[in-house]
DNA sequence: TATAATTAAATTGTGCACAACTTAATTGTT
DNA sequence: AACAATTAAGTTGTGCACAATTTAATTATA
């Protein structure tokens, strides 16, 4: 496997651009929603998924308590979801939306769409991409369950 | 272009993620030479080309000067670089490699030996997603350049 | 040639992202 | 039942990432 330190020849530079710059296409589409990025992140598992804990969030989004519970504490700063002790567990928190938080889905609606327009891509090729950033993820994942 | 609300079906989600996992992997493999993944992509571009003012540094990196600085801070207390004001123009810093910030680049070599085994992917499919990536780049630039 | 506009770095402030640690609740084991 | 191990959130500290502002140097222009 060839292999240079070049660079534009790294994958991971490569991602790490990608990400970044569609990440900021994202600003000025969210802005009016007043999300950041890994908030609108959130609020999507949200409105799939109401009365969430901590841990199932940070499952899904991967990411751990130290990120979500000062992103969380900003949600319900902005009235947008609330915290609630569960019964049965109390150590865990169930992650709630507010009528504002249910709201806001509507806005949200039309923001995949924009982003679309913006790549100006069709399709075939959309879901072409996802499987290919799928299939990293799930070679690391295998790197990570052969080794520990 | 079919676009729905959830999480996983969002290619931004999917190459956030993607990216998060991938710099994970490259933690452990980039903590013997003391350096996080962004001060390895900046000597990545000082190996290649010594002497670059920090405004090429960051445009080669898509990163402004409030993440700039306190990085090349960094690495000039790691003893890798050193900053040099420029002569011909006062307001350039030019950033340059020390002797031991030159000689780390040999034990760089099999960085990305290791990742790619670790992504355990053939050359044709790893050049098949850097130009994937690419592409989703170029798209992104061209919308930047419809609008402004 | 003054001065206005532009440019390059640095600084300040906010919000992730994550490792390491703390606290409190639950589960397992003897 | 007593206590050790585990688990879920939260906290602390470091390092990006970026918007907005400041400072100083350079360039453009009236």
């Amino acid at each position: 496997m060839k292999s240079s330190l070049t660079l534009e020849h790294q994958i991971c530079f490569q991602l790490y651009t990608a990400s970044k710059e569609l990440t900021r296409l994202y600003r000025p589409i969210l802005e009016p929603l007043k999300l950041t990025y890994s908030q609108y992140l959130v609020m999507l598992v949200l409105w799939e998924e109401d009365h969430i804990d901590l841990k199932q969030l940070g499952e899904r989004l991967t990411l751990d308590s130290g990120t979500l519970s000062p992103l969380i504490k900003r949600l319900t700063q902005l009235g947008y979801v609330e915290k609630i002790r569960a019964t049965d567990d109390e150590r865990r928190v169930l992650v709630s939306l507010t009528a504002s938080g249910s709201a806001l889905r509507e806005q949200a609606e039309d923001v995949p769409v924009k982003v679309s327009g913006m790549l100006n891509i069709d399709e075939a090729t959309y879901f072409a991409y996802m499987e290919m950033l799928i299939d990293i993820k799930s070679r690391l994942r295998e790197f990570g369950e052969r080794q520990g």
